[in-house]
RNA sequence: GGCCCCAUCGUCUAGCCCGGCCUAGGACGCCGCCCUCUCAAGGCGGAAACGGCGGUUCGAAUCCGCCUGGGGCCA
């Protein structure tokens, strides 16, 4: 491709970046960037009742959180209506549109007529040769011809024809002012000279209204590429009644960018079997002809398993430093956190005990969160015994094993995984046990669970006091 | 309602454009086994799909038509 590439993102401002619209910004973001182009951002926000200013910060943040960088600084279409105006003048100049004085009401009632007389809905074209008396207000309309089709020529469907006799004289200017989305759409493209519209699957059946639109202007057509949507599910299009759709939610529920923009491009896109790729092979590899025509459903399970992944490949230092915040979530504070960490430097540890931590439960996490809750114990009680856990590994048999142990751990040299393994398997050799007779005891004691990362681990991770006094209290407690 | 898009394992997909290499490949999930202090991770193995009907052709997942099913746009 010789032209210079410049593509965009353009959301409307109506709520939180969902996955779908995060998908497409993604593709926008990597053929601008395998071609070496320009990716744009541009809010649509004409639609001041529904337009936020939260919405455009939630969206920004979640693009940066994502690693979509865009290259010129946010456009607004807010700001820019008097462009619009000036080419709506154009089109009203050269007869190409012209003004339509019928109200919305009466409007609304003649498609009410016609639909219960079984006839398509269509404007009529009534105020084509109207002259409106001054004062009376009016929207613009673009005069439509009745002949012939309109091809799409889309980059991942093909030629699309759309008979023209569909099309009708729609709207392109509000009697208040406002551009339709049409009009719009196609001025700001023009305008910022995109060369390729990546955009949903749901604007296909717009593009011949704006193909009209680019030619009453004659300005040169962008190239399309319609995306198909992401479903739910049910196969609806993705909502909140689908639970987390929003990048931020996301994000707060500990999953990864890096995992997220994997497996977004994958939703749609593939480079033969491979399934895992760094954000560079994205880039070299990414090609919008290779974006798959069929609808694809939301995967979570997929989504889990490539989080769970990059949780496992990502720098222990950055997921310790992400962690903090997810304990704060499970009720601990920063400064609990410090505490823990300072009595751990001071044991003479190799690694801090934030990537001592991640190293020893990221590989049974999926997300962040869970990570945080999986390793709560090593701060507090755990609040949840497990009725069943307990029942099952703190028979009385157990815990007299427990008891000697709890004995003799007091005056253990060193509290640390090698010599606590060694220890215990001293204790079961010398007893004539198995090591999960007193592993599965000990574990429930001080996790409440029968699940946990190995327990010499945890136990050093717990740290002696808390080790002692765990076991101390589920003997108590037991009357063992 | 009209118009448009789509249709390969439960899910994401390869193959389809340029029919035979497809007894349809990979991945997630699921099941089993191995490893093992539990759970994971990892390794090995397994079940699992060309929506239906016609047509073209020596031959169709691949081309064409219809049907069915999903999605979207217009309000």
């Amino acid at each position: 491709m010789s032209e210079q590439v410049r593509v965009r993102f353009a959301p409307s401002p109506t709520g939180y970046l969902h996955v779908g619209g995060a998908r497409t910004a993604l593709y926008n973001w990597l053929f601008a960037r395998h071609h070496g182009g320009t990716f744009l951002l541009r809010i649509e926000d004409t639609d001041v009742g529904r337009s936020t200013e939260e919405s455009v910060e939630a969206i920004t943040e979640s693009l940066q959180w994502l690693g979509l960088d865009w290259d010129e600084s946010p456009y607004r279409q807010a700001h820019r209506l008097s462009l619009y105006q000036e080419h709506a003048e154009r089109l009203l100049e050269t007869g190409k549109a012209y003004r339509c004085v019928c109200t919305p009401e009466e409007l609304e009632e003649r498609r009410r007529a016609a639909l219960s007389a079984g006839r398509s809905p269509r404007y009529d074209g009534r105020c084509r040769e109207v002259q409106p008396e001054p004062g009376k207000s009016w929207a613009l309309r673009l005069r439509v011809g009745d002949a012939g089709v309109t091809v799409v020529e889309d980059l991942i469907h093909g030629k699309v024809r759309f008979d023209n006799a569909e099309l009708d004289d729609f709207i392109l200017v509000r009697s208040d002012g406002v551009p339709t989305y049409n009009f719009a759409v196609v001025v700001d493209d023009a305008d910022m000279q995109v060369t390729h519209v990546i955009r949903g699957d749901d604007h296909l059946s717009n593009t011949p209204k704006q193909i009209q639109v680019y030619h009453a202007l004659e300005f040169p057509l962008p190239r399309f590429a319609h995306i198909p949507m992401i479903l739910g599910p049910d196969r609806t299009r993705l909502s909140k009644r689908h639970g987390a759709t929003s990048v931020l939610a996301y994000r707060e529920l500990g999953y990864l960018p890096e995992a997220m923009v994997n497996y977004l491009v994958r939703l749609g896109w593939s480079h033969g079997d491979q399934e895992i790729f760094r954000r560079e092979e994205l880039i070299r590899y990414f090609d919008i002809t290779r974006v798959g025509d069929t609808p694809a459903i939301f995967d979570q399970a997929k989504f889990d398993w490539l989080n769970a992944h990059y949780l496992r490949e990502a720098d222990p230092k950055r997921l310790a430093d992400l962690l903090v915040s997810f304990y704060r979530q499970a009720g601990i504070s920063p400064e609990e956190i410090e505490a823990k960490a300072v009595r751990w430097s001071s044991l003479g540890r190799t690694e801090t005990f934030g990537e001592a931590v991640i190293h020893t439960f990221r590989e049974r996490a999926k997300t962040l969160g869970e990570l945080a809750r999986a390793s709560h114990f090593l701060f507090r009680v755990p609040v949840d015994y497990d009725v069943q856990a307990v029942e099952k590994h703190l028979r009385p048999e157990a815990l007299r094993h427990l008891r000697e142990l709890h004995d003799r751990l007091k005056s253990i040299r060193s509290f640390d995984a090698p010599t606590l393994e060694k220890f215990y398997r001293d204790f079961v050799a010398e007893k004539g046990l198995k090591l999960g007779d007193v592993a599965q005891p000990t574990r429930v004691a001080l996790t409440g669970r029968t699940v946990s990362p190995p327990v010499f681990l945890v136990m050093e991770l717990a740290g002696r006091e808390i080790c002692l006094e765990r076991l101390g209290t589920a003997l108590d407690r037991l009357h063992a």
